[in-house]
DNA sequence: ACCCAGGACTGAT
DNA sequence: ATCAGTCATGGG
């Protein structure tokens, strides 16, 4: 018997149809940071319920306290990926990354746990956000089962001090996730107005709050807004872009001229062929 | 010791 | 509007 490490009975699961999904791809490709990989599987939440996912062929096996609409919900199965991928225009470094990373999703973040994994992740690596993601959890989350927290919410993080944030190894980025935290407790901040807004504008907004600039507005918008227009810019992507797109220029380009070009390239699923471009250049271009 | 990491903010031009 | 300096922390 497998050890029940979030003390979930094991005759409570799902059994998902999930056609061409790779939880081993998607789950540690840098968009969502609550995963922690078990024996045969992995860990993590889902609509805020701690769970234990393994995968078997075409289909997901799903422990925890959850109903089928919220995982297949989070796991973005009523998008048409098939179709979806084919319409992504014919570039040949795109193509490369899809066919190198069969599986690669984008799940559907929670948005201000993403927001705030993002405003946590300048200048850190994948597996630190993650470290901090859950040590945000330990500290101060709700117990929800055995070594299972909740994300705490905006309140709870606005009433807490920076020197709190801070003993989560959060560096100079306590201070941001505090403000912003606040901004969105007493209402400065509204999800839903974000939101009822266009891609562009919706950015614009997002950058209102304190630690989001524009590369963190567009991980926000495609991660948790399901918004496949966003196009986040890190060093990564900007190394890939500037390398294939902008090979002659010898000084860096600029954003402008790097979005510009994302729009030509690749379209209204431009944040997906970010996505695939992202992963395939960090582990094909990057040893280790 | 040195360099880099899914950046954003600040102040000087 | 653009641009270098600065901001903590961990890992190679």
């Amino acid at each position: 018997m497998k050890p029940e490490i979030f003390n979930i009975m094991p005759q409570d699961y799902l059994r998902l149809e999930a056609p061409g999904l790779s939880l081993d791809q998607t789950l540690p490709s840098g968009h969502t940071f609550c995963w922690q990989s078990i024996d045969g599987g992995w860990k993590g939440y889902i609509s805020g319920k701690p769970c234990r996912i393994y995968q078997s062929g075409n289909h997901l096996i799903v422990h925890g306290d959850l109903t089928p609409s919220e995982a297949a919900h989070y796991f973005a199965l009523d998008v048409p990926w098939d179709k979806l991928l084919a319409a992504l225009p014919d570039e040949p470094h795109l193509q490369q990354a899809l066919q190198s990373l069969p599986g690669l999703r984008c799940v559907r973040e929670p948005w201000f746990e993403c927001t705030a994994n993002f405003i946590c992740s300048s200048l850190k690596q994948i597996p630190h956000i993650r470290q901090i993601n859950l040590e945000l959890r330990r500290r101060f989350g709700q117990s929800i089962g055995s070594d299972a927290f909740s994300f705490p919410e905006p309140e709870v993080i606005a009433a807490l001090e920076e020197k709190d944030l801070r003993a989560c190894r959060l560096g100079f980025r306590a201070r941001h996730l505090l403000a912003a935290s606040r901004q969105i407790a007493d209402g400065r901040f509204n999800w839903a107005q974000a939101m009822s807004l266009s891609t562009d504008e919706a950015a614009l907004y997002l950058q209102n709050l304190q630690g989001v600039g524009e590369k963190v507005a567009h991980c926000i918008l495609l991660y948790a807004g399901g918004r496949y227009d966003a196009f986040p810019v890190d060093v990564w992507v900007f190394r890939l872009m500037r390398q294939f797109y902008f090979p002659k220029s010898r000084r860096p380009p600029k954003l402008k001229n790097i979005n510009r070009k994302s729009r030509e390239l690749f379209g209204p699923l431009r944040g997906i062929a970010q996505h695939y471009l992202f992963h395939w250049y960090r582990t094909t271009y990057v040893k280790d």
